[in-house]
DNA sequence: AGCGATCGCGCACATACGTGCAAGGGAGAA
DNA sequence: TTCTCCCTTGCACGTATGTGCGCGATCGCT
């Protein structure tokens, strides 16, 4: 867990600077700087772990432009979007996938965000992750708006849908707006009605507001399925529309296709998260998947033109390499006999 | 001394991207990289050494919005320059000070520097040693150009001052500009025809399009007296002309008095150096000292206005702003009693 | 093909680093 | 004032990391 933010203690803060500077700015080793500093080496572990848990040293990777890893490169080039690989080994657990492309995403996480900007959540296990991960900036004016209700029949899902936003927040100094609502309706016109409510167009507007949006996939299929799915927010007979409409996932409860279409899919009258050609009006989207088993979903989300940054293991993105050029053989093979 | 540029060997720059990414991003041991990469251990330390001595790590230091050291905003504040202050005790050698100044300002050197830029860069024992810290970041079309000759009537100091331009050139894939002529001059008829010759025009155009300029100072007064004051280059009676002069310093073999005059000072008419006019429309000018005993200098620097950017020792700092400060009491004590 | 030079790799050792634990010290409450 | 609680510090230990050295592979040259 992250160190408290540091506006608190500034004395604290410059010890922390100063030590950051002579270990990685002059290659000190740890006990000198205790000694110049008059305390001890493992004051200056600690004191080092805190600078770097507060942001306050900044490590990035860069990869030397786009000559990294022809992975990304194939991506960009096939979908049109800028692509980062986590390098995961195959015979990792989906926890442990999981754990760290969204460790890695909260990472890089900071480049994206700046002060003055709407940020928009989704709810579900991969943000949660995330959240767990971030590393603070010192930012202002951020505002954090959370893009799907995260209540079922049997809990509000608000403690947890709080406590991930309150990290972020905390991280970045902002402030953050919850959704406190179903994450799917039983009646759409409840929703109707309460989407004319002003407290919640409040919400409804800072979401058509976003500068940036974050998400996860959601996949009926995946081993692990998202939350959405086995969470009680479903009945037996919505599955089965589910099936039939032939939907292969969902963005912040909101349901597509593998084609992309999702207009006229009807569970999404009765889901809280945005509407997606909303949603494709925020400048930056970007999306967290890991596991190839929801590389389908991906795919849908790709052609619904939900994505413009993708974070996912190298896995998943060695598949839906893949799975793109069986499609392109499928076709041309379509071609040369018709 | 920084490995070899990059752009070679794509695979172990792959690899190390991979490295780093775990290491740095996932928080693994090197152990377990070493695991997940099918190699040994110090394999994967090297492999790190290399990352981050490439720039592919890329490790800053970011003070929270000017909270950091109040040195740094009182002479920001005194002054109006940017500062950054490098931490180094008291009691440390004059050449242990230097070599960490420059370790420090070669590794925030790439916050001022991008693509397409004309960087001037002056010629002495600051700059060399900056020079052999530089970590590499990929950039096009850098240009730097020397600033002031390097030679005099014992050596032309040709292969010190390309080997600095060099290091530069490689740590930013750019090209450098040499100015092969002697760093003083004994007839100023000389410099003026050589002046007019096309092969100088083209050095000093380029100095003139300058986008950023680096320059340690000189002083006559220094502990360690500057290459300019001890190489050979000036004669004795040309010292007492400093002297009657009373130059308290000099940037890239231009001199100047402690109120930043230097338009009358004869012996600039036969340096290599700038145009001290022409220096200061160069949006930026970074200024590297190190040693209180530059501190002189470097107040006739600030007067004549030539510094946008300071990298100093902490020491040296605080001697600037209390030199600063005694200056205040003088004149408000010759105020209350006229 | 044979030979030497060169490079990269892993081993093993020395050093550097992170962290549980107990003691010290300061702030707040009684 | 005194007691208590909590936070911070340094110690000691085990683990993680850096690096000199020797071996084997590779490349180029004759």
């Amino acid at each position: 867990m992250p160190n408290r933010i540091d506006a608190d203690q500034p004395e604290k803060v410059r010890e922390a600077l100063r030590a950051a500077h002579l270990y990685y700015l002059q290659d000190l080793t740890m006990d000198a700087i205790a000694r110049e500093m008059h305390t001890s080496r493992s004051s200056i572990s600690r004191l080092l772990g805190f600078a770097r848990s507060t942001g306050l040293v900044d490590i990035q990777i860069r990869s030397p432009y786009r000559g990294s890893s022809s992975l990304e490169d194939a991506i960009q080039k096939r979908f049109q979007i800028a692509t980062h690989i986590v390098p995961v080994p195959d015979h990792a657990s989906n926890v442990d996938r999981l754990e760290r492309v969204c460790m890695s995403a909260a990472r890089m996480l900071d480049r994206y965000l700046d002060s003055n900007m709407v940020v928009g959540l989704a709810w579900g296990s991969t943000l949660t992750a995330i959240s767990r991960h971030l590393v603070p900036k010192e930012l202002h004016n951020v505002q954090f708006v959370q893009l799907n209700g995260a209540g079922n029949n049997q809990t509000t899902g608000i403690v947890y849908a709080s406590e991930m936003l309150r990290r972020f927040g905390d991280a970045y100094s902002g402030t953050s707006q919850q959704f406190p609502v179903p994450a799917f309706f039983d009646d759409p016109r409840t929703k109707e009605a309460l989407w004319r409510e002003r407290s919640t167009r409040r919400v409804l507007d800072m979401q058509a507001r976003m500068d940036v949006a974050l998400f996860g996939l959601g996949s009926p299929f995946a081993d692990v399925p998202s939350h959405v799915y086995i969470g009680g927010y479903l009945e037996p007979r919505d599955f089965e529309m589910l099936d039939e409409a032939q939907v292969v996932g969902d963005c912040a409860t909101v349901f597509y296709r593998a084609d992309g279409s999702y207009r006229d899919i009807h569970l999404n009258d009765r889901a809280s998260g945005p509407d997606l050609d909303q949603l494709r009006r925020t400048p930056r989207r970007i999306c967290v998947v890991s596991g190839a088993s929801k590389v389908a979903s991906l795919r849908g989300a790709l052609a619904a033109k939900l994505v413009t940054d993708l974070v996912i293991d190298e896995g998943s993105a060695r598949a839906l390499l893949e799975s793109a050029m069986s499609d392109i053989e499928h076709a041309s093979a379509h071609m040369v006999k018709p």
